[in-house]
Order: C-alpha cells, then sequence, then structure tokens
DNA sequence: GAAAAAAAATGAACTAGTTTAAGACTTTTA
DNA sequence: TAAAAGTCTTAAACTAGTTCATTTTTTTTC
C-alpha cells in the first residue's frame, strides 16, 4: 500500500535499523500526530514540559538555550530527515531549558509520551531502533563535544562547513555564530579570514 | 543463588532499567570476561580496534585522545558502577582515537563485541535496558557539550565540584585540567582563586 | 628513606576571542 | 515600495586563557 509522502520518509528512516511488517507501519503511523510550525514561530520554549519527540519531514529549525545573560546558545540546527524535541524533559517530565524555533515553514510528526512508551510494548522492536537511533547520536555528541573543547573557533567552522554544506546556507551568520560558541562579530571575522585564504 | 560481589554489582546495574529471571542472569553473566589494569597501564590504546564495552566494578580511568600537537583532551572520568568503552569503534569496528588508561588499580567486566550481538538475540529485554542506558548518556552529553561552550573555565570547575565530589579527590589537577580544557597553569589559578573565595 | 620524577605554583609576555559602537547592507512588513 | 527591523562588517580597547620559564612541593621508585 502507497504510503503518504511524510510518511514514507519517517518508515524510510525507521527501516535504516529495523524491519516493521505492513501492519506495523500501519500502527506505527496511527500514533504520530502531523504538526506545521511557520518560520519565527515555536515548536517549544523554555519552562514548557515537553510532550512530544519529532521527526522533521521539511524545513529547519534551531534549538537553543538563553544563558543568565539572556545570549543564545544553539545546541542543533535540525533539518529533513533529521529528530528532534528536548529528550531530557520528554523522559523526565521536568520544564525544558531548551526553546526551538523554525528557521523555515517547517511540518514535523510527533510522537506523545503515551505513544511512545505504547509503541514499545506494542512493537518491541522499537526497542532496538531507540537503542541504534541514541547510540550512534551519542557517538556523534561524543565527537562534538570533544572538539569544542580541543579545536578554536576557526577549526569548529571549517569542520562544520564540510561536515553540514547543506545546513551552511540555510541559516544566518549570527545563528552559526550562536551554535559554534562565539560572538557574531567574530564569526565574522572568521569567516572573512577564510574567504580570503 | 549469591552472586559473586563485581557481578552482583552489574546485575544491580541492568536491574535499574529491566528485570531479569535468575536464568537470564545466569546467562548474561557467562558473556562477560574479567578484566584488571593496574594503575598507568591502559585499557586500551589509540589505534586499536576497540573489541569490548567495559563496566567499572572497582578503580578508576581516564578516556582521553590527543590533538595534533599531543596535547591530551579527557572526555571522561570512569569510576566503578560506570560503563567505558569507546563505542564508536566498538561500533564500526573502525581504529580508535582514544586512550583508556588507569588512574588506579582498576577491576571491570568486559563484554565482546560476539556476545553484545548475542546478548540481544537471546534476552531481547537487552535492547531496552541499552535504550534507556544511551538515553540518559545522551541527555548528560547533551548538557555537557552545551555548558562546554556557554560556561568559563572557572564555572565549569565549580559544576564539575560540586557534581563529582567523589572522582575530584582521586584525580590530579592536571588531568582535570585536561578534562575541563584549559592549560595546568591556568587550572592551578583558578583552585587558587575559588578557594581563596 | 634518598634520589628521581612528576605535579603544582607563580609570574611575565602573549593571543584568541569579547565588547562596544557606528555605518552599510538585506530582509521583512505594512 | 518605503520604512523599519534585523544582519553583517569594521575597528579599537579589553579580558580570559595560553605560553614559557623557574621554583617549590608531592609522589614514585629503588
Amino acid at each position: 500500500m502507497k504510503l503518504k509522502h511524510t510518511h514514507q520518509l519517517i518508515i524510510d528512516n525507521v527501516s535504516r535499523f529495523i524491519d516493521l511488517t505492513e501492519l506495523e507501519k500501519q500502527r506505527y503511523i496511527s500514533l504520530l500526530t502531523e504538526v506545521r510550525v511557520k518560520k519565527k514561530d515555536f515548536l517549544m520554549q523554555a519552562g514548557e514540559i515537553t510532550k512530544y519527540e519529532y521527526f522533521i519531514t521539511k524545513g529547519c529549525l534551531k534549538v537553543y538555550t538563553l544563558d543568565e545573560d539572556g545570549v543564545p546558545h544553539i545546541s542543533m540546527f535540525a533539518v529533513e530527515d533529521y529528530w528532534t524535541g528536548d529528550m531530557a524533559s520528554f523522559m523526565t517530565k521536568e520544564p525544558s531549558r531548551y526553546f526551538i524555533k523554525a528557521t523555515e515553514d517547517t511540518e514535523l510528526l510527533g510522537i506523545s509520551r503515551a505513544n511512545y512508551n505504547l509503541l514499545f510494548q506494542e512493537i518491541p522492536k522499537f526497542e532496538r531502533f531507540y537503542r541504534i537511533l541514541y547510540q550512534k547520536s551519542l557517538i556523534s555528541y561524543i565527537r562534538r563535544s570533544n572538539q569544542g573543547i580541543s579545536l578554536t573557533a576557526e577549526e569548529r567552522y571549517i569542520e562544520f562547513k564540510s561536515k553540514y554544506p547543506n545546513i551552511i546556507n540555510r541559516i544566518t551568520q549570527k545563528d552559526l555564530a550562536a551554535y559554534i560558541g562565539i560572538t557574531p562579530e567574530f564569526m565574522s571575522k572568521i569567516i572573512t579570514k577564510v574567504n580570503r585564504m
């Protein structure tokens, strides 16, 4: 049976790690909720208790916190085929410290906490899917937190540019600075310098 | 049936997330290998392909990389009741970029790649265990990589001190500097300053 | 328990990245 | 399509953290 485009995308993503029967696919899809967020609108804000984890089918979002001085620190940009949300709040039911804001009109599929738990009961294979998904995310976070400490800002910029060429031209320089962990002014200097080389 | 002390520790750890029958416990234990590492010896070195993931029953290790200039960057200190290894190399079979060195005489339980995979086949509940374990690790890594960027070295030191009071007096100031991401000289200055306050 | 090796402290000169401020360029909105 | 708002650039003065060199203290080793 032919699936809707957005559903096909999420099934393809899941199928990278586990095999689902047609029935399981249908059941899985029935547990998802479609969400749309317009550019500049929030998918969620700090203080809220996260009710959903999301898969992005179209668009781009930035996930960030504000420090005591109100300075934003972006922890990730999420585009098509990425998973996003605040797992800490989703798991613990504590208020989130994150904002998630669309930088383009964005479409997502969300799974609620109740359905996430139901999923594991009904289709235990999903424990495996999430085990592998989290394992892979962990590997890339460990790598990133290591680089955050051992590389200079210029090196982190060059790294980001070569690793995410598809993301870099969809975001502002200011947001990139908030991700790299420097001021927009210094980001501007670095880009001028690197382009001159 | 009464278990050996070290086996009891790992079973207690696993039992925080899943319930095992006596038979499953016995089977799990049979898949583990006991390992001892003397202070200053390596559990593994960069260039090797990781064959095991480890659970620590006694002692302390540091997990680190060397950058191009040969400067060490410690990504974690692992003590009793922690899991350690290089998951990236364990998963991908690519050579590791990490060294793991004992800072005290250390005892561990290792699981080989073959047994790790066997475990999921024989006792699928372990998918759930690792799903939750990785999910929790991910939450704390995300938090750490965020702090690495938004806090000053002094704030990171104060944070570490209050979060890991049990670890801080088991490691050298030099190793702490390599973890915080600063030079030993600057670490020394910070400690003098913070103690004066 | 003395000698050697490693870790910690201190200080002066340096560099990567910040702050503040002002002007030029781009995008959004009415 | 003009005005407003936001983004980017440039530059000068500043600060957090580094580098290098030396001395003191602690730990390891035989």
